[in-house]
DNA sequence: ACATCTGGTATACAGCATATACAGGGAGAG
DNA sequence: CTCTCCCTGTATATGCTGTATACCAGATGT
């Protein structure tokens, strides 16, 4: 993947002088998405911030729904793993939170999610990392999917919904001053809304509880509910998936055969 | 709200005669989002297709983005209930299945909905609506309100998908041919994803489960789950919220008082 | 009768993505 | 060495976008 020689120049060639890079283009779009959001990214402003002209980026990019699309990949790729595995629940849990970490460090990256992703490598990556923890339940691979699929769906959601928070509070200083003065005109028609009013004067505002840490507890709730009803109780191979039949003494077993568990012990070698 | 002057010309003006009109520029603008998306819409094309001049606009609305947001809430404005009410579960469902139904009708909400979203009347009415329901259940003010903010981002969450994939699927026929067809460079590291490999294998894709029913029940579920720890067995009043002391014998009570009785069958009258 | 306001128009400008034409430099062939 | 061709970067132009500014006709108020 990485040209050795592109990657030397992007490394040595520094200030400017050495020629213009995919990579030099996709990390200066990266780093005015972080600083400014994905409207900031502009075909000008990124060939300016590299010192070319705007024509110049179409030698190297196709245009910028590409430009993005590898933007996006690229910064996916920046991402530490999850540590050692510690059951299905906490496993996903931890997922989940990296996910939200780094939506955090990358927020542009939810204003482009609607669109149609065109996977890359390290999309494809961590889709992998959590079909292998979720696989360990032993559902069914149809629900194993879905239940992935649910749980990254949901960690962008909540993603965007804490960085439109913290968003406007900082650029707002307050924030919540600013939600309620807009609520001032709602005022005169309470009367139409007697639910809101009565949560609003029971405090039901005051605090709120953290959208991600709440929503993360009941949808693993739901999926355990869901384990519970469909998985009989064996224990499954964390390497094939095949059904392990249980040792009568000693320690239990976790992979179904020796060439699983060779497989395994090789895997976490690398 | 409506001001009737207005309204009359709104509806008998029709031809185009009658001068422009806020609803007129609104509702031009809604079509031309429901037929080609939100991207489509500019002021020149809503000054056309009313036959005015793009600067006309100005003299009624102060800027795209406020056209935006009145589309948004005039959009909502015509929605149907949810008929009578048959427990916070059901409720629940058949609130956010309406909302996909919506977001169905109207799929360019989805793309502004990342946006500060200033809320609008008939979005506060939806809101009370599923507080409403959801304070039936006898959680406390701040968990209901973060119940009804995670089943609100599911739904707008599963709705994205949805819409996604059968746009796409009418754009390029098949859709799945497509998306498999991206998958092909796949093939060739393959090896480095073993869970995804024997998911695939398995015939984990070919008949993916519905995003929106599979996620709902999972949702509900985990909701269910926290009532079943959070809530004292307490049937609670669905207009005032207090604790109903229960009827020994006969019918059991409904409401804690002669007065929420009346109020609820004065709301329900109207 | 005159001033002011309202609603619609025409033109202009800055920003955007990108198509097209062109220029210099290096590689390879004759 | 020269000629050609490709690769890379540049300059210019087109057609979008939102909107500022200036203008103009007619209605209304005084």
């Amino acid at each position: 993947m990485a040209n050795p020689e592109r990657s030397t120049e992007l490394l040595w060639g520094a200030k400017g002088r050495g020629g213009l890079n995919l990579e030099r283009i996709v990390r200066a779009g990266i780093e005015l998405a972080d600083a400014e959001g994905l409207a900031a990214v502009s075909m000008r402003r990124v060939a300016e911030r590299l010192g070319y002209t705007t024509m110049s980026l179409y030698r190297h990019v196709p245009g910028k729904a590409e430009l993005v699309d590898l933007m996006r990949d690229t910064a996916l790729g920046t991402e530490p793993d999850l540590g050692p595995p510690r059951g299905w629940r906490a496993d996903t849990e931890a997922w989940a939170r990296s996910g939200l970490e780094f939506y955090r460090r990358h927020p542009w990256l939810l204003e482009s999610a609607g669109v149609r992703h065109v996977p890359g490598p390290n999309s494809i990556a961590g889709f992998e990392q959590a079909l292998a923890i979720v696989a360990a339940t032993g559902l069914r691979p149809a629900q194993v999917v879905a239940v992935v699929g649910l749980v990254g769906h949901f960690v962008e959601s909540a993603a965007r919904e804490v960085v439109e928070t913290t968003r406007i509070e900082r650029r707002t200083g307050v924030g919540h001053d600013e939600w309620w003065g807009a609520r001032d005109s709602l005022y005169q028609h309470l009367d139409r809304y007697p639910t809101l009013t009565r949560i609003y004067e029971e405090g039901g505002f005051d605090e709120p509880l953290d959208p991600f840490e709440f929503g993360l507890q009941r949808v693993l709730d739901g999926i355990e509910a869901l384990i519970r009803d469909e998985v009989r109780d064996e224990t499954r191979c964390a390497v094939c998936g095949k059904v392990i039949d249980p040792a009568e003494t000693g320690r239990p077993r976790a992979y179904c055969s020796r060439a699983c568990q060779q497989k395994a012990y090789r895997r976490r070698k690398v």
